[in-house]
DNA sequence: CGCACACTAGACAGACCGGTCTGTTATCGT
DNA sequence: ACGATAACAGACCGGTCTGTCTAGTGTGCG
């Protein structure tokens, strides 16, 4: 067990992992090779082979961690809130964060599903995310008292999306507030719809 | 002029263009080679380099046809109201016409640009498809009498880009209707301030 | 006719791709 | 001390990529 050794190198699939996400973020998965990710990595190619089978075991791994830590981090933001209006707003909070980090580029699931098979990883894993976060949004409506719990929470889903794109195409940093301003508008409209006209 | 004759072969150019638009919407800009899109054009490769120069010369012949398409597509549907209402509401509608075309695969500048480098043509043409867009919505907004025309003009263009992601992503038949419910609140509530507090 | 031009077919170059394989070194538990 | 395990470096494979080049074929025009 090479880990328990105190302020150790980590280990060559964390080492990988780690190159992955970098290279695959930063300029995406078709044209980043495997010859860059060892290198940068300082792994052999046959331990990349034997840790994660194929490019595409890696790429799934690559986009499994994005989803890992674009979920704590949203849940975080939900989290510091108890009003359910405010937690229904906090994942344009998260992204706001996630926007103003150097070297934002964007959904890494958009990304690498742009072009990719059916049957790959990216198209998988990325199915498997936006049912999450359309399930989030579904939760956060609901939990907020809107009046059609799956439309608005499929219409905030829209401005998230939206607002990760434009800030990726335009570089417009203040892309999820403009979001949460539209988002806010709908859902308070939904609010009071639903007290309005109570079962 | 071979164009002349009457119901001639198209020009080895629009039988190129024509084989690219079909590979590279469908599959990819990075996916498809040279080779798949002579062999489909019927085309000899040395036509391509002499017609287009590159390979990126044709990805840029491609999404500038794109453009062109989107942008008709697009102002005739808002020419068909005078209500201004509805005419900044229209842009929604034809993208609903776009979702349920076969074949739809979301949008081409996006997918074209998802793994793109900086200088390439992918990013440069998506850089004035976005500027026009956005340019149309706040034109469309101000005309409607919207109190901050450019804020709402970009939350209008956030939903549009929403809707086009999940057709794509989520195969939803109904997102650009939804985006379309979420814009006529917007751009209500926006009126609404812009007739309650006047010049 | 003869010339210019646009096109076709396909070999070729040089790079890069994902993936396999060989051989070596170091570190572990026993 | 010893065998197992994991990792290393890097050669190698078949295939594909963009792009160039040669050579031959029609076709319209003066």
């Amino acid at each position: 067990m090479p880990a328990t050794d105190t302020a150790a190198r980590p280990s060559a699939r964390d080492r990988l992992l780690a190159a992955a996400d970098e290279l695959f973020y930063a300029e995406g998965v078709h044209t980043v090779g495997i010859d860059r990710v060892i290198e940068r990595a300082g792994v052999a190619k046959a331990t990349l082979y034997s840790t994660f089978g194929s490019k595409d075991g890696l790429v799934r791994a690559y986009l499994e961690g994005r989803h890992a830590e674009r979920r704590d981090r949203v849940l975080a933001h939900v989290e510091r809130h108890t009003d359910p209006r405010e937690r229904a707003l906090a994942p344009f909070d998260a992204l706001d964060d996630r926007i103003a980090q150097p070297g934002f580029q964007g959904c890494a699931f958009v990304n690498a599903s742009a072009e990719a098979d059916e049957g790959t990883a990216a198209t998988e894993v990325s199915r498997e995310v936006r049912a999450w976060t359309r399930a989030l949004f579904t939760e956060l409506a609901t939990a907020a008292g809107a009046a059609e719990p799956a439309a608005v929470g499929r219409q905030l889903h829209l401005l998230y999306d939206g607002a990760t794109l434009s800030a990726r195409m335009d570089r417009e940093a203040d892309a999820a507030r403009a979001a949460r301003a539209a988002a806010a508008g709908i859902l308070d409209a939904a609010i009071v719809a639903g007290a309005v006209a109570p079962g």
